[in-house]
DNA sequence: ATCTCTGGCCTCCGAC
DNA sequence: GTCGGAGGCCAG
């Protein structure tokens, strides 16, 4: 793929090309050199820029909101131009290579006059982009590691949160991440001293800039925003980083949960007992009015187990580092690190916008509602064989969609339209009875335009797409931090480092997709979405074509995996080997695609499997990327109940033990399983059970 | 204010 | 009793 020149860049220096009507935009002030910014919030009609001088001092940029669209020059007649120009809604207007950018008087405005453009045939660019995203964009905002501490609040348990303006805030707890605490206890049931308690707790803030929560967003931070209001305390609340841990941890920590119990409750207490191992605090939260009530060790007791809540978090972090990890999307992506940054959807859009911007590119605008059907996904084999299957080898596309993307370079502004089909060269939609005996035909694809399979969309494969350009990005730094990993001492800080960074590039890569995908993304286009699942869908299909015309067995695939038995492992491998080397290159290149990044790798072995329906199974294995199994090994476990946190807890300790049984030690005897069975069936027949608990699951 | 996607199994519940 | 829609949770 060709690069861009130069020339792109130097364009894409401003030039202005009119007065504005009313002023210069000289709130945009000079950009301060190397300056990292913590935070942007809007406060009344302007954006506050938060960072810290060199004495870590707070300091605040006031700056004017932008609300702008692009329009192509070449879009513009004089006419339109003359308009723009004249309107007293207009601001500025600045050619910024081939370009136009319309400033807006303000938002409304903006997405108003944008409707109206598009509805005259002018496609409009970015009209939807927040003023802050936009600020950040344009100055290339760098994102500032914030001062972290973890927030806790006690309220008045007699209150339920649906009316939280009255719910009186009784205990707050700050633990920093050297472990300095700090713990607020109201003295008396007023407004008064309600209003001490969180003038208390603001001036413990104030050295912090990012404070985080379990549950925050649901639960403390709208609660201390009603009462803060309730009580007129003055200070905004927009200047600190506000982080719900619970959301984060549940969005990061979703591949990693091993069984249903552990996805059973995402309490603090049960997650501090499965990540630092904490038991039970024998404080009932509920009481929480009564206990303060009562006074004395019982309140003691109270802000005891607040700031214990509150410690639980730092020691999470700790263990985790989901907060670092989210640091490093942020620092990468442009957001800031609260929990909008943590939204996938913010950071490609963030990502992008800057990346387009260097390229000297923008994005369509998306200001109506583009929601509709869904799009076709990914193709799931039923299990072609019951019972144990020995010897099974699983080989799976590293990588699946990002490399469809790069090597059909698809991207929303590479998308081709594509000519419907003709009768003796006339379109076939305005084609008169007479010429209707002609065959249709349909259009061939043109040089320098690859073929997505199934949707039989075009992409322009001369000039390197956005989302290419992205990805291409993100997994350059991903190799350049795993390259590092390796060269420094496991486990040792720096590797730990390294280890982050490379995860958050892949978590950003892989979520590029899904971004693409979703109606609610400012990047969404359901053909470039379907272009790529059903590519997925076509490679893997004609991988297994390959594999039966070999006389292998294809008895399972789902999405980027194929499951296969009657073959030799070393015959598996050459088969892997022959895919890359032989298939894919010609497949690819019979749909005109200029790169291939398609790669399949043989990735485990099954000594044994049982396939129980699509996307249930257990599996033990012989290997793993070549790395034999020990006794060790623990087995492979999918989509059963054992792997469900709303299963009855009962059926997931029976198929553990069968699993157990039948897949890990390899022991058939029906007599043994029926063992398990019955003894199961009578502990309920016998009615032993008696506490909820032991079935677990139902909330 | 909130938001990555689709495919699939399973339970629940109401309509017939 | 059977069917289908809604919703939860999981695979990828």
């Amino acid at each position: 793929m060709r690069k861009r020149s130069e020339a792109a860049r130097a364009d894409h220096q401003q030039q202005q090309v009119s007065s504005p009507t009313h002023e210069q935009p000289d709130d945009r002030p000079p950009r301060l050199r190397n300056v990292k910014y913590l935070n942007a919030y809007y406060e009344r009609d302007k954006i506050v820029l938060v960072s810290r001088d060199e004495q870590g001092k707070v300091r605040s940029q006031r700056v004017r909101p932008e609300s702008s669209c692009f329009i192509r020059r070449a879009a513009v007649d004089s006419d339109l131009y003359r308009m723009l120009k004249g309107s007293s809604l207009v601001r500025s207007l600045v050619a910024e290579g081939e370009w136009l950018r319309v400033v807006w008087c303000d938002r409304p405005t903006c997405r108003d006059a944008s409707l109206a453009l598009e509805a005259k045939g002018i496609p409009t660019y970015e009209a939807d982009i927040s003023p802050i995203r936009r600020y950040s964009a344009d100055n290339r905002i760098e994102i500032a590691r914030p001062k972290r501490c973890y927030l806790d609040l006690e309220t008045d348990s007699r209150v339920s949160f649906s009316k939280k303006e009255e719910m009186r805030i009784l205990i707050w707890s700050v633990v920093a991440e050297d472990e300095q605490t700090w713990t607020g206890v109201l003295e008396e049931d007023t407004d008064a001293a309600e209003q001490r308690l969180l003038m208390q707790l603001l001036k413990v803030l104030d050295p912090y800039d990012q404070v985080a929560s379990w549950n925050g967003d649901r639960f403390d931070f709208p609660v201390l925003r009603a009462r803060a209001k309730a009580r007129e305390i003055k200070i905004d609340l927009g200047r600190w980083l506000w982080l719900d841990h619970l959301e984060l941890f549940k969005r990061m920590n979703q591949m990693a949960a091993e069984s249903g119990d552990e996805k059973q409750s995402y309490a603090l207490q049960a997650i501090a007992t499965a990540v630092v191992g904490e038991g039970k605090d024998d404080v009932d939260a509920s009481q929480s009015w009564q206990m303060w009530e009562a006074g004395g060790e019982k309140r003691d007791k109270l802000a005891r187990y607040c700031w214990k809540d509150t410690d639980l978090m730092r020691r999470i972090e700790a263990k985790t580092g989901y907060i670092e990890l989210l640091q490093t999307l942020c620092e990468t992506c442009g957001t800031f690190p609260n929990s909008r940054g943590a939204d996938p959807g913010n950071q490609v859009e963030s990502f992008l916008l800057r990346l387009a911007l260097e390229r000297g590119e923008h994005f369509k605008s998306r200001i109506d509602d583009k929601r509709g059907e869904q799009y076709r996904g990914a193709f799931v084999m039923e299990p072609r064989e019951k019972g144990i299957i020995r010897d099974v080898h699983v080989a799976d596309f590293s990588g699946l969609y990002p490399s469809i993307i790069l090597s059909w370079n698809m991207s929303p502004e590479t998308l081709i339209e594509k000519p419907g089909p003709t009768r003796s060269g006339v379109p076939d939609r305005c084609c008169p009875s007479y010429l209707k005996h002609y065959p249709l035909v349909y259009p061939s694809r043109p040089n320098r335009v690859c073929e997505a399979a199934i949707t039989e969309s075009w992409f322009d494969t001369d000039r390197e797409g956005l989302l290419p350009a992205a990805l291409k990005r993100m997994l350059v730094l991903r190799k350049v931090w795993n390259v590092r990993k390796a060269a420094v001492p496991p486990g040792t800080p720096e590797w730990k480092d390294a280890d982050r960074r490379s995860t958050a590039y892949k978590i950003a890569a892989n979520s590029f997709y899904g971004v693409v995908g979703s109606p609610l993304s400012k990047l969404f286009d359901r053909e470039v979405a379907e272009s790529v699942s059903q590519c997925g869908v076509w490679l893997i299909k004609e991988t297994i074509k390959e594999a039966e015309a070999k006389g292998m067995r294809v008895v399972y695939g789902d999405t980027d995996s194929l499951f296969i038995a009657g073959c030799m492992r070393e015959e598996f491998e050459r088969f892997v080997g022959w895919c890359n080397a032989e298939l894919y290159p010609k497949l690819l290149l019979s749909k005109g695609c200029v790169e291939n990044r398609i790669n399949l790798a043989f990735e485990k072995s099954f000594s044994r499997i049982v396939l129980v329906c699509a996307k249930k199974y257990a599996g033990m294995y012989s290997h793993y990327k070549g790395t034999a199994a020990t006794a060790e090994s623990k087995p492979e476990i999918k989509g059963l109940e054992y792997k469900r946190g709303d299963s009855v807890r009962l059926a997931r300790q029976m198929q553990e033990e069968v699993i157990n049984l039948v897949i890990v030690k390899g022991n058939e005897e029906q007599a043994k399983i029926e063992d398990i069975l019955s003894r199961y069936r009578e502990r309920v027949l016998e009615g032993i059970i008696e506490k909820a608990e032991e079935l677990g699951g139902e909330k």
